[in-house]
DNA sequence: AGGCAATGTCAACACGTGTACACTTATACT
DNA sequence: AGTATAAGTGTACACGTGTTGACATTGCCT
């Protein structure tokens, strides 16, 4: 029994342990393994509480999960917006776009190692709700698309199509990108690069892309 | 504690055993968690199997895993390298490959279930040897497209860049596939037709390539 | 038939797990 | 200042975990 603190209920500051305990979540998340194989206690553990303090903050560990999870898409997905708004030439809003994102996943690597995990390997209501975020993005990007004066002969269901093909493809290189080590730029940097020119690949193919199926109003 | 058979040590065919625990961990990961959260235990009351049994055919679970992403893999290989031998006229080859990819992935749930829950969110090791498998597609993929006639302009990296672009492609697709029900003939059917337009649009990209750069580090 | 290696069982251990309960302390509000 | 409430602590329990060791059975080979 390991007795580093024998003093009894003293600790300063209202709410903090709250964010104590997301952040060590995380923290073991990016150094060991995924979050729904966590345990509560070692949750505690490292945030410097006792287990059952877990308890004054979350009903249980898959609350604390949904939390992660929420914090994780806020911020990105306001910031996509504003992205999207900037209306560049395409070939700009390329790079630009490309470039923006992965130096957000560089600045929020934990959060995204999180997601990445649970993802496929998460509880059935995690990965409904990752997913429902991704189809989110499917879907305004595809509502940009539309725009596109080359576009308007495309039908719903292949701009649906088409946007996913660029998400799906950007979400897999974050992945990637994701197992490369925190601080090799080199590697990074041409995931960048790969994502940028795959991106304008498909956006060459959508230019000589007709749908068959009769065109949308 | 459940005493069913208070017998000692009575069961049948030599070597059934080891298939048995196989076969149980692919059925609770089809059906619970991620393989990497099981537990020896668990695994072994599924086999219908005493937990020191185990022992007798693997070390520990992690060689369980590696056994079971061998099998995953091997049939697979051989398969999409027959596929890709009997060079049909573009159109059809990119219908009939996707066709017989996803036909095999029908017939082999489990496994591939398996393996995409461990994609991500499995040991360091885990993950690194089914990134490797995947690089291997990837690379034989790149050499198909090499003799493509429009393609001999394009450099070996940016071959490289395309064909992991197919290949993401077809795994992102694979996996949500997966998430469907078992039996949701409709939505597995419209998942075939999606990746089979994607790798379509794909290829109208990829005529329209030109490597600018010449291959730098 | 006999032997022996492979394959199974049982009992036991030391430890990690989630959670309930009763408690102490810190902070905010009147 | 006084106090109610939020937020922390320690103890305890029942259970699941991986692994060891000694023993029992099976089945293939000669």
């Amino acid at each position: 029994m390991s007795r580093e603190t024998p003093t009894r209920g003293r600790r300063p500051k209202r709410g903090r342990t709250r964010q104590a305990l997301m952040d060590a979540a995380l923290d073991l998340v990016a150094k060991k393994a995924p979050f729904s194989s966590l345990s509560l206690r070692e949750v505690t553990k490292r945030a410097g509480v006792v287990p059952t303090a877990f308890y004054r903050h979350f009903p249980d560990m898959s609350a604390l999960g949904l939390t992660l999870l929420d914090e994780s898409f806020r911020t990105l997905r306001q910031m996509m917006r504003e992205v999207r708004q900037q209306e560049l030439p395409n070939e700009r809003m390329i790079r630009g776009s490309m470039e923006t994102f992965f130096n957000y996943v560089r600045n929020n690597r934990t959060h995204f190692l999180f997601v990445s995990k649970e993802l496929y390997g998460g509880s059935a209501t995690m990965r409904q709700a990752i997913r429902r975020e991704i189809r989110l993005f499917v879907s305004e990007l595809a509502m940009d698309m539309a725009r596109f004066p080359f576009l308007v002969r495309v039908n719903a269901e292949d701009l649906q199509m088409m946007a996913s093909l660029v998400v799906n493809s950007v979400v897999a290189l974050t992945q990637e990108m994701l197992e490369l080590d925190e601080d090799d730029e080199a590697g990074q940097h041409e995931m960048l690069i790969v994502a940028e020119k795959q991106v304008r690949l498909i956006y060459f193919g959508v230019a000589q892309w007709r749908s068959d199926t009769p065109p949308r109003t």
